[in-house]
RNA sequence: GGAGAGAUGGCCGAGUGGUCGAAGGCGCUCCCCUGCUAAGGGAGUAUGGGGUUUAUAGCCUCAUCGAGGGUUCGAAUCCCUCUCUCUCCGCCA
């Protein structure tokens, strides 16, 4: 959410920049609504100013005996007028605060502009792709060949874009989360947490994802109320990153200055509904409904924010270099931004088999964009309330290092090496193999 | 799932219709006293809005005692709904 006094003094610049990343801002309503608001809330303070007023002197007379009836009947008065100008203010508010709500951040001054992945800027390479002499495969047909991954049988279960792991290959997956846990927190200062996956609507709507992205998300409700007749809106949601959970740890809190900077890291599964990209990544573990990622957040003063960008792409970084995996890493330009952030850095490693790049980790700096919207603040050094700054990065998706792996490990056996990294945490096994797939 | 108790400022805690945005204590800040420490004395100490203003000052004003609604001229206090916490029983990994 941005600061309406930003809106109310400076509209024309906040447009101009809002439009930078293809959001139009509706400024005509915007403006229209706030000069009601000026008029019924400057009249509905009046009627209740002179109320009180009255009030208190029915209470100072009847304290002392007297009569009140005179006032009583003016006050009573007031009443009618009052409540329509209170209802009308209300109705403004929740208007104003419903156009607000659907505000994407300002881009950062050093975020280049652009209006598709096309515009964003690669700013580093790390690593040589390896090269192959032979026909390289891609991670579903080396998964299935070994017989650790199953597409058909997880749709049996669930449907398309479900994924079912089996022996080394789950092994694997779950080596993966390990490692990066362990190097966050043991390597990089964060703590390790453990957060639910079902999180209710305030906690979405702290960190952006609602109101205007409820259809991204899958909705739960409990028990019997599915089918029933009264239709409630749904308990839950499950969450669509980590970083939602993470993030509203700070919700309506007031933090010490001293417990600043706080990193904090979970493993959860993310769950997305992926509605409105139906032709994409239809093939393989690239685009799933459920896929596993460890999320890095940093809660932090305001000053710190940009630094704390460079180091959590670091720490992403670091992952990718101890697998050995070659990746790049982009500023997103205006137009490729989510919606909460100022300043993205998208990481992509190498897949052989498409030839390309492809995003594994995205590392936003929010500013005081979600903490405007949960009230997360921490006591400044005047000792007064102010707005932290929240980032999140992955750190990183593990799925898609799993496809990473396998694709750039594959030999020409159809085997696949285990990354030097993570064989403690494998117990030893230093490939998977066809014959090894139980 | 059943029965009961509760939710008040940074913390503890008083307050059951009227000068209550809220006693008292603790904590914290400043000042005084003091050789140092301890003790003592005094003052201050919630948040978010709106208006006015060049203004982060000042002034005026509104809202907030878990959340939302209601009754009333007036609600921390009465009524309704919800959420959360605790205790006991049941169930459960």
């Amino acid at each position: 959410m941005l600061e309406i006094q930003q809106l109310r003094t400076d509209l024309e610049n906040v447009t101009s920049n809002l439009a930078k990343r293809g959001y139009i801002f509706p400024s005509n309503a915007f403006n229209t609504l706030e000069a009601e608001r000026k008029t019924f809330q400057t009249r509905t303070q009046e009627l209740q100013a002179r109320r009180n007023k009255a009030s208190k002197q029915i209470g100072y007379a009847k304290s002392k005996g007297e009569d009140a009836t005179t006032i009583l009947a003016e006050v009573a008065q007031l009443g009618d007028e009052l409540k329509q100008a209170e209802n009308k203010l209300e109705t403004i508010q929740s208007n104003l605060q419903k156009i607000l709500l659907e505000v994407p951040n300002l881009p950062h001054h050093s975020v280049p502009e652009g209006k598709s992945e096309e515009d964003n800027q690669e700013i580093r390479r790390w690593g040589e792709p390896r090269s192959f002499d032979f026909d390289v495969r891609d991670h579903v047909s080396i998964g299935e060949a070994l017989g650790l991954l199953d597409f058909e049988t997880a749709a049996k279960l669930s449907g398309a874009r479900f994924s079912l792991m089996k022996g080394g290959l789950a092994r694997l997956h779950r080596a993966l989360t390990q490692f990066m846990l362990d190097i966050h927190t043991e390597e990089h200062g964060y703590i390790e947490t453990y957060v639910p996956y079902l999180v209710n609507q305030d906690s979405l709507r702290g960190t952006g994802q609602l109101p205007k992205f409820g259809a991204d998300l899958f909705a739960v409700s409990a028990g019997d109320k599915h089918g029933s007749e009264n239709d409630n809106s749904p308990n839950f949601h499950l969450i669509p990153t980590a970083e939602v959970p993470i993030t509203n740890m700070v919700r309506d809190e007031i933090v010490p200055l001293k417990s600043l900077p706080m990193k904090f890291v979970a493993h959860t599964p993310c769950f997305r509904s992926e509605a409105g990209s139906y032709g994409r990544d239809t093939r393989g573990l690239i685009r799933q409904h459920q896929f596993d990622k460890v999320e890095l957040v940093h809660i932090v003063h305001p000053e710190q924010s940009y630094d704390a960008l460079e180091q959590l792409v670091g720490h992403a970084e670091t992952i990718l270099q101890k697998l050995a995996l070659p990746y790049r890493v982009l500023t997103l330009c205006t137009g490729d931004m989510g919606f909460s952030a100022t300043k993205t850095y998208d990481i992509e490693v190498w897949l052989p088999a498409q030839k390309t790049y492809r995003e594994i980790s995205s590392c936003s700096n929010c500013e005081a964009f979600q903490a405007r919207r949960m009230q997360a603040r921490f006591r400044n050094e005047k000792d007064k309330p102010e707005l932290l700054h929240t980032l999140n990065g992955s750190g990183l998706a593990v799925g898609r290092t799993l496809v990473a792996i396998l694709e750039n490990y594959q030999n020409a056996d159809g085997s696949v090496s285990i990354p030097e990294i993570l064989k403690p945490y494998m117990n030893g096994l230093d490939q998977l193999r066809i014959t090894g797939g139980e």
